[in-house]
DNA sequence: CGATTGACCGAGAGTACTATCGGTGAACCG
DNA sequence: CGGTTCACCGATAGTACTCTCGGTCAATCG
């Protein structure tokens, strides 16, 4: 049962040893060095072997996509889903930035990979990082309206879309300048995304006054 | 005068080109297609010749980053300072917001590179990248002094950074929004930014409670 | 004008990677 | 147990790139 594996647990078992590999090689930051042959050497199998997996690169880029962000889509989706059950009160708010924050803290690597391959085009790292940061986007709105935002007009729901990428930019750079050190105390950066909401509040009394402000 | 080059301005000619053939590479969003060979081909010249002009392709990367972002950071520089000028009223800050987003939404293939490249460690263009957005924040903060925000303690310091990387952060997110196509109002998005101000306002009469909300 | 410099070029050696092909031996199956 | 399958491998053709070297010829200089 231990030492005599079938074929069909080998191979899978070597499919996630060249996975394990591309996984360790790029949240190191080596994205360009995520070739074949390079996967294969950390996986300790021969360059051929790797075609036995993964149609080429691509293909292992897309399978691992999904592999990196999708356990963190989990999780951001939970502890959103469980902070709305709650009562709507300041605190409440207040740990709903704090626990995101949390998820980033206790993935550094993940979290700078993510930022990193938002912004590349056609890419499968980029697609995932950026549905990653839609899904968000779609529940904040969707929590925004639970809240009592306006949401008739296009105009309304696109100032919700707004709003939502405003607390997930706010909570992006202050994640940031913790993994990077500047920032040591999450409670801190949680207490100035309250405020930050505070701000975006205002919008929700706006008239609809379509480029009418001049 | 016009046909007849000298020897030194036919090479800085050349040298020009090569440049901006890897612009144009690099606009276009193929950062990895900027290889000797290729930007030699664009620019109409040898491959060799290119080793005449530049030691290696991370020299040319390194002149490019600066030609690249030097412009624009003037730019925002001057504006924000012609903006400190002015009374210091709402319809002020709201032009302080404007202003970036039209810098923006004018060059939105810059502006795609600079995030692009942000969080590329060791990279020329990562590194002008970087130091693009530092310049803003120390605007930034420098500009909070002076509107009267605390800044004696590190700990009031480390807030005001936190609200300037805020303020571009959010401004930066609006900007993609709007070249993208999502957000086409610039006038909306200076409101929505000056509602994020309100917010971030509050920070100013925090005392000094470092760590200890809970 | 005659000699020299140097900007440019073609050719090519060296490197790294992709993807394929035929072979090998252990797992599998009747 | 004997034949078959298939996961893995070594070798290699093909591609793209880096960087160098020696040659060419017009600009430059005395």
């Amino acid at each position: 049962m231990k030492g005599a594996l079938t074929r069909r647990e080998a191979k899978e078992r070597t499919r996630q040893r060249l996975l394990e590999a591309a996984r360790g090689i790029i949240l190191a930051g080596g994205e360009t060095r995520v070739s074949a042959s390079n996967v294969a050497k950390h996986a300790g199998v021969a360059g051929a072997t790797f075609y036995e997996h993964f149609a080429n690169r691509d293909d292992l880029m897309v399978a691992l996509s999904e592999q990196l962000f999708d356990e963190l889509r989990g999780q951001l989706a939970r502890q959103r889903r469980e902070a709305l059950e709650a009562p709507n009160d300041e605190e409440i708010l207040r740990q709903e930035f704090r626990t995101p924050l949390e998820l980033i803290a206790a993935n550094p690597d993940l979290f700078r990979l993510a930022l990193r391959v938002r912004h590349h085009p056609g890419t499968p790292l980029g697609e995932s990082s950026r549905r990653l940061t839609g899904n968000t986007r779609n529940d904040i709105v969707a929590e925004l309206v639970a809240r009592g935002y306006p949401a008739a007009t296009s105009a309304e729901r696109r100032r919700l879309e707004m709003i939502a990428d405003i607390h997930i930019a706010a909570t992006e750079v202050l994640a940031l300048g913790h993994v990077s050190g500047r920032y040591p105390d999450l409670d801190e950066l949680a207490d100035m995304l309250v405020l930050v909401t505070r701000g975006t509040r205002l919008a929700r009394s706006w008239t609809d006054r379509t480029a009418a402000t001049g």
